[in-house]
DNA sequence: TACTAAAACGATAACGATTTCGGAAATACG
DNA sequence: CGTATTTCCGAAATCGTTATCGTTTTAGTA
């Protein structure tokens, strides 16, 4: 087994000084032509690839991006890393990535443990429990030690820094107008507890939709939703209104599982009921029928906030604490399937 | 802007050195109480925390794992990423991910990015093209530099490492056996073309199926597909022939495709054709009907593949060399659900 | 009192790289 | 031939830690 070689190891070998094999390396002026491409042939003989730790402790930069976001397994999340991935890596960056479950603790631990110099700034998504409890300090902190954080989706207003998000509660809006539109009159609202910043927004789009439209806002059509996996019962109950002509789901795991439920009912999507989702992931693609959604494009997100922290990072190596936050509103439209009428 | 403190800056402003510093957070009884409590409260009171990157470089260990998928939009992958990510937390590890997009370069290039002492051991997946070029020098280039390797699902005999898979044969046998036992005879088989090693093997059990029930083996019912968005012609094509009674499909989406041209041909699934995908995602579970899926538990895997390489390199800090790799397979069972009878 | 032993702390090397600065040799110039 | 100027290279500092090994001070012992 063959540790990977050293400047220190090339410079015995060749007899000269590390600093003359590191010149060398990096074909410095300073260097004899000769020497130069002697060293270079044996570095490149042996595979020398400069130590990346030695030369972010040097740098005192890591060329790595902190990731947190509450969960992997999902879709947009997926997405929105995909995004970030590959802006960072076409400007030579890596990126790390820590799940917070939606749990405030493990969102604090993993932050402080990716700060301590092994990340050169943030992207993050907050924590369910985060929101919640509305406890930042967490982030301040970093923010304080100088190090950017960039939120998208999930953010707050108690939180100066740079953001990525879609308009929320105009893409509801525009949801619920277009079902307005095609005639239907009674929507219920499928969303979840309110405490989720983007949940929130978006019954706020599906409120104000209807009362630009003169229809009479009624609190029973609004259910908050705390978990998937138990809501059948109450989406049932909720399709035991006939009157009911369309639904608007937060997300798409709700649409299609009130569809389904409509579909055991004997009620008919979209002939009885339209439905549109917030969020166009794969469930929506191809479900049957194949649900309309509000898009909401992570991977273009997710690049957007690559774009924005690299920019900081690069930036902060001349002029410090010049802080304009932007925050980037990534335009979503509307993706009509079957499931609306 | 605070920076964050180090031991110097500690050092300095309570005039000891450096090193009564460090021993002091260590608790060394080298220190005297007064001394000790003394910096261990100014540490704490400037919330120090020593300095990762520093560490790594001291220590020759950065306590990181480095994991290289083919893609993370994916529900598979993503589960296996939660696996890994919740092992490697348990024991004090990051993760940092990189995508090849099933390209042979980008895998090539991730891993030496990663491989100059960024992170201390490998858990990866085969990108399409690498399995197809069958060129693995990277992959032994870096075990022979001593850094460990666990490769999982996507696998190769040609290296000799650590694995996590599950038995895609006897999985893929026991599907259609279940088809079979129901009295589908004209089985048809959706699936990747042969490089992809899974695919390979799930082709194998499907063959070893039919050939151990005397049912003829008829090439045309096995459908090689290279892309899931071009495949419905070839799909529908293949249900014309009214005769077949049942299609294994080697993953969800094309399960979920094939239902969708079943449906629009007015084929009745399951009463007049049954439909078995492998891998249980997110869309065999909200489809409709749903999906009978061959469960591949990618959480399981991934916290597998984390466990085995964690305990290697552990293991290597006592002794070296003593490779005696494991290939861990993963049990698979069936999830009868509303797409077979 | 003189010597030893323990206790408390500091200097330094090391991890692997870059870079500034200084010095020696080779060349140019008056 | 003596001095100035390149050309080429090496020593050392630095990034933030830890660990080894001294060194000093104090206390204990004969």
């Amino acid at each position: 087994m063959k540790r990977k070689v050293t400047l220190k190891q090339i410079a015995k070998e060749l007899d000269v000084s590390i600093s003359t094999v590191s010149k060398s390396l990096r074909n410095s002026h300073e260097i004899g032509e000769e020497t130069r491409l002697k060293v270079q042939a044996f570095a490149k003989l042996y595979h020398y690839k400069p130590n990346n730790i030695a030369l972010s402790l040097k740098n005192r930069k890591t060329k790595t991006i902190g990731i947190i976001i509450p969960e992997i397994v999902h879709y947009f999340f997926s997405t929105v890393i995909n995004g970030i991935e590959h802006v960072a890596n076409e400007n030579g960056y890596s990126v790390v990535i820590c799940l917070s479950d939606d749990s405030f603790d493990k969102e604090v631990l993993n932050m402080e443990m990716l700060a301590n110099g092994s990340i050169d700034g943030f992207i993050m998504s907050l924590s369910k429990e985060t929101q919640y409890k509305g406890d930042f300090h967490h982030i301040t902190e970093v923010i304080s030690q100088g190090m950017p954080v960039v939120m998208f989706d999930r953010v707050t207003n108690d939180i100066l820094c740079d953001k990525v998000i879609i308009d929320d509660q105009t893409a509801a809006y525009e949801a619920v107008q277009s079902l307005i539109d095609k005639g239907k009159r009674k929507i219920a609202l499928i969303t979840t507890v309110d405490y989720v910043s983007v949940g929130k927004l978006r019954t706020d789009g599906y409120t104000k939709a209807l009362l630009d439209n003169d229809i009479p806002f009624d609190d029973n059509l609004i259910i908050k939703i705390e978990d998937v996996d138990t809501c059948e019962i109450t989406i049932s109950k909720l399709l035991e209104d006939k009157a009911i002509d369309a639904i608007f789901a937060v997300n798409e795991l709700f649409a299609v599982t009130i569809i389904k439920m409509a579909n055991k009912m004997g009620i008919q999507v979209p002939n009885d009921l339209s439905v549109i989702a917030f969020t166009d992931g794969i469930i929506s693609k191809y479900s049957t029928p194949t649900i309309t959604t509000v898009s909401q494009n992570g991977k273009k997100m997710g690049a957007k906030a690559a774009k924005i922290l690299i920019k900081r990072l690069e930036a902060d190596d001349y002029n410090e604490g010049e802080e304009n936050y932007v925050t980037e509103v990534i335009s979503t439209h509307l993706i009509e399937r079957e499931s609306t009428n």
